[in-house]
DNA sequence: GCAAGGATATCG
DNA sequence: GATATCCTTGCA
C-alpha cells in the first residue's frame, strides 16, 4: 500500500479499515534538523467501535464533549484518559458526522527504539503521583529487561511510549509533516494473516457487543496484547 | 488477585 | 456538587 493509499482506505467501512490498518506504521518524529527523533513502529492490534448504536463506544451518548472528536473526518485523532493514567490512541473513521473509530491496541517496534524506552520511563515519572526513587529506580531495571516487542505491546503503553497526550486530540495522522502521523507499509513487506476476537474491557456493554468479533490482529505477531 | 488516578457522564 | 464508572497496567 502507498502513501497516497492510505487515504484510499479511510473512504472504506470501519471495518474494512481496521483490516488494512494492520501493518501500516504509527509514527512520531520530533526531529528538529540537528536532532534525529524518530519513533516508529507497526500497527498489530487494532480495536473497531462503531458508535453511537455500539454500546461500547464512547459515542453511545452520542455528541458530548468527550465524543466530539469521533464525529470529525476519518484520520483525525481521538484520544482519551483510562482509568486516570493511560492514554489512549484512537484513528477516527467513517464520514463526517458518523463517530466511529479505531482504538490502536498495539505497536510493533521498528525504529527509536530506546527513545521509545525512555517515553516509557518518562510517562512513568509524571503519571503517578510521586513515585519514590525506590519504585521508579525498579521500574528503570524492569523496563531495561522488557523485550522490544512488548515495549508498546497494550494500548496505554502505546501512549506512553510514543508520548501522547489529550493536545494530540485533532490532529490529522494522515499528514505527514505532523509530528505524530500514520505511514504505510513497505510494499516490499510480507503478507500476513489477520485474527479476529471479542474486544477487551466492555463488559459494561452488554449482549451483543461484548461478542462482535471487532477486535483485529495479526496472527502470531509477538507485540499483540495479552 | 487488586489498587492506582482523573476525566466523564449522570444523577440529585 | 456528588458519585459510579471506566476501550488498563503492574505489582502484591
Amino acid at each position: 500500500m502507498t502513501a497516497a493509499d492510505l487515504g484510499v482506505l479511510f473512504n472504506r467501512p470501519t471495518l474494512a479499515v481496521a483490516r488494512g490498518l494492520l501493518g501500516s506504521r504509527l509514527v512520531r518524529d520530533d526531529a528538529d534538523g540537528r536532532r534525529q527523533a524518530r519513533r516508529a513502529g507497526r500497527i498489530v492490534e487494532v480495536e473497531a467501535y462503531l458508535g453511537p448504536a455500539d454500546r461500547a463506544s464512547h459515542a453511545r451518548f452520542g455528541e458530548t464533549p468527550r465524543s466530539r472528536p469521533m464525529y470529525g473526518q476519518a484520520g483525525r485523532a481521538y484520544v482519551y484518559l483510562v482509568y486516570g493514567m493511560h492514554y489512549c490512541l484512537n484513528v477516527v473513521t467513517g464520514p463526517a458526522g458518523v463517530p466511529h473509530a479505531l482504538l490502536i491496541r498495539a505497536v510493533q517496534p521498528l525504529e527509536g527504539v530506546e527513545r521509545l524506552r525512555a517515553a516509557r520511563f518518562k510517562a512513568e515519572q509524571t503519571s503517578r503521583r510521586s513515585p519514590s526513587p525506590e519504585d521508579l529506580e525498579r521500574f528503570r531495571a524492569r523496563l531495561q529487561r522488557t523485550p522490544v516487542d512488548r515495549l508498546a505491546a497494550g494500548p496505554g503503553l502505546v501512549g506512553a511510549a510514543f508520548s501522547l497526550d489529550l493536545e494530540l486530540i485533532g490532529t490529522d495522522l494522515l499528514d505527514r509533516g505532523n509530528p505524530v502521523h500514520l505511514e504505510p507499509a513497505p510494499p516490499d513487506e510480507p503478507a500476513f494473516a489477520i485474527v479476529t476476537s471479542a474486544r477487551v474491557g466492555i463488559a459494561y456493554a452488554g449482549a451483543p457487543w461484548t461478542t462482535r468479533p471487532w477486535r483485529f490482529a495479526i496472527a502470531g505477531n509477538p507485540s499483540v496484547s495479552r
